[in-house]
RNA sequence: GCGGGCGUCGCCAAGUGGUUAAGGCAGCGGCUUGUGGCGCCGCUAUUCGGGGGUUCGAAUCCCCUCGCUCGCCCCA
């Protein structure tokens, strides 16, 4: 097939899904107007030293995913991978910061080069916040409740909250010595792409899906017994808020996020109808992204959600009514004209109109009129030009209304025609 | 990067070596020179993702290639 097709793992949302998108955004919107976030936008494209600084070199993200080039000036670019190290940038590169902590939120396409599958594209989109500057653990667990509560104001059902805590940088490197130490002595038992990761990102073995290491690892030390008090305490604390929130969680001691940056608080919302990649919303604190970006030593906490995931759990449940509020129909010379002219009047108006301009025979025009899902049809003829009236026909009636059914208008006096559509409209 | 499944009209599909490639939906036209949601009639793939081969003959068999899909790795 010569045809040119989209590029493996970029998907077209085509018109009857896009409405959908809308509908979750406007929630999103709207309940993040309700906290007082901020939306940020940033550019898709960004010097590729951005993401293997903040990311990490031995992340897969960062080692195989990125989508990098070189410009015409050859300087390396990345499209960005995930939202945050952008945000981050941003904020530094802007003086955000010093006006304070910032609150934000954003929305847009991530790329990763990875085989697409389901929950899965190339270019894929996240839904995400951050909050710069914030340290307290009521902080973690306020992030956590904006996004339970985003997807829960969706209609989600069946959702999991599992959360963990990663400690300090001190505590992870005392833990790590202590697994890779047991994870030797037991390396035989080992698939083979654990026993790879050993020395590279031993942490990342805990998640495994391979259910024979899953099994063993039971007994491997957890990272929890490595933290010093004061993570354990920031960690209890945490909890007991959530508690207090009232959002059920699952704490799930091998909860290891894939991004370097992230200590203490690490979070997942996972769904059970998913398939394979269940994980809707990943998130945790990241205390030293900041500093490591050239900023100030900065506590920061955020989550991001996998729009093409959220979606696919949605399904039809969520969308938003696209009907045009009226259907023109419209046949003959002088009408076709007319009912442009006046169309145009009407939607000045904010009065939402599908001008038909087929000029096919009424019978079809009234068949794509009832298709449309107007409440609404506008009749405009040669009979109607003739005698200066519009006809107003109500479609989809349903049995029990018995308000009648057509109407007749002067067609020069516009100014009742927009009350009553408007008035019909309302209701 | 590695495995499994699949690829026939815009969509869903029948067809597994033999004259003109079912059917449904959608679209267009008509029955009804001007009134929808139902019904009926007609039209819409020289071609089966692409390329090569086997054969008198291939959508059907073989090879290569491209794409989709599910899974692994990893992540949202």
């Amino acid at each position: 097939m010569s045809q040119i097709q989209s590029l493996r793992g970029m998907t077209d949302l085509l018109p009857d899904e896009v409405h959908r998108w809308n509908a979750v955004e406007n929630i999103a919107r709207k309940q993040f107007g309700l906290v007082g976030l901020k939306e940020i936008r940033t550019p898709l494209l960004e010097a590729t030293e951005l993401f293997s600084r903040s990311i990490g070199e031995a992340s897969d993200v960062v080692g195989k995913e990125m989508y990098t080039f070189f410009d015409r000036a050859d300087r390396s670019c990345t499209l960005r991978p995930e939202g945050t190290a952008s945000v981050v940038r941003s904020a530094l590169q802007h003086g955000l910061l010093s006006q304070g902590p910032q609150r934000l939120w954003y929305l847009g396409p991530m790329f990763r080069y990875e085989r697409p599958q389901a929950g899965r594209q190339r270019q894929f989109h996240q839904l995400g916040v951050e909050y710069l500057g914030l340290a307290s653990s009521r902080i973690d667990s306020e992030v956590i409740s904006i996004a339970w509560d985003l997807l829960l104001s969706l209609g989600l059902k069946g959702l999991v909250l599992e959360i963990n805590s990663l400690g300090k940088a001190e505590d992870r490197r005392n833990y790590r010595t202590c697994l890779i130490e047991w994870l030797q002595d037991n390396f035989e038992h080992l698939d083979s792409d654990s026993q790879k990761k050993i020395n590279i990102n031993p942490l990342r073995i805990l998640d495994t899906k391979n259910v024979d290491t899953q099994k063993m690892l039971k007994e491997a030390p957890l990272l929890i017994n490595n933290l010093c008090n004061e993570s354990l305490d920031r960690f209890e604390k945490v909890q007991e808020l959530l508690k207090a929130l009232e959002i059920p969680f699952k704490l799930n001691p091998r909860l290891v996020r894939g991004l370097d940056y992230y200590g203490h608080t690490a979070f997942e919302i996972l769904s059970d109808q998913l398939g394979a990649q269940s994980t809707v919303c990943g998130g945790g604190r990241y205390d030293s992204l900041i500093e490591e970006l050239g900023g100030a030593d900065t506590p920061a906490m955020g989550f991001a959600i996998g729009l093409e995931r959220l979606l696919l759990i949605l399904g039809n449940s969520i969308s938003n009514d696209i009907s045009p509020d009226v259907y023109f129909v419209n046949k003959g010379y002088q009408a076709e004209t007319n009912a442009l002219v006046l169309s145009r009047k009407l939607r000045a108006q904010n009065i939402s109109i599908e001008l038909d301009s087929s000029g096919s025979a009424f019978a079809k025009q009234f068949k794509r009129a009832d298709r449309s899902g107007a409440k609404w049809a506008l009749v405009l003829g040669d009979d109607e030009v003739s005698r200066g009236e519009v006809f107003i026909k109500r479609l989809r009636n349903s049995h029990d209304d018995k308000s009648p059914k057509q109407y007749k208008i002067s067609s020069s006096d516009i100014d009742q025609l927009i009350n009553f559509l408007k008035d019909k409209i309302k209701n």
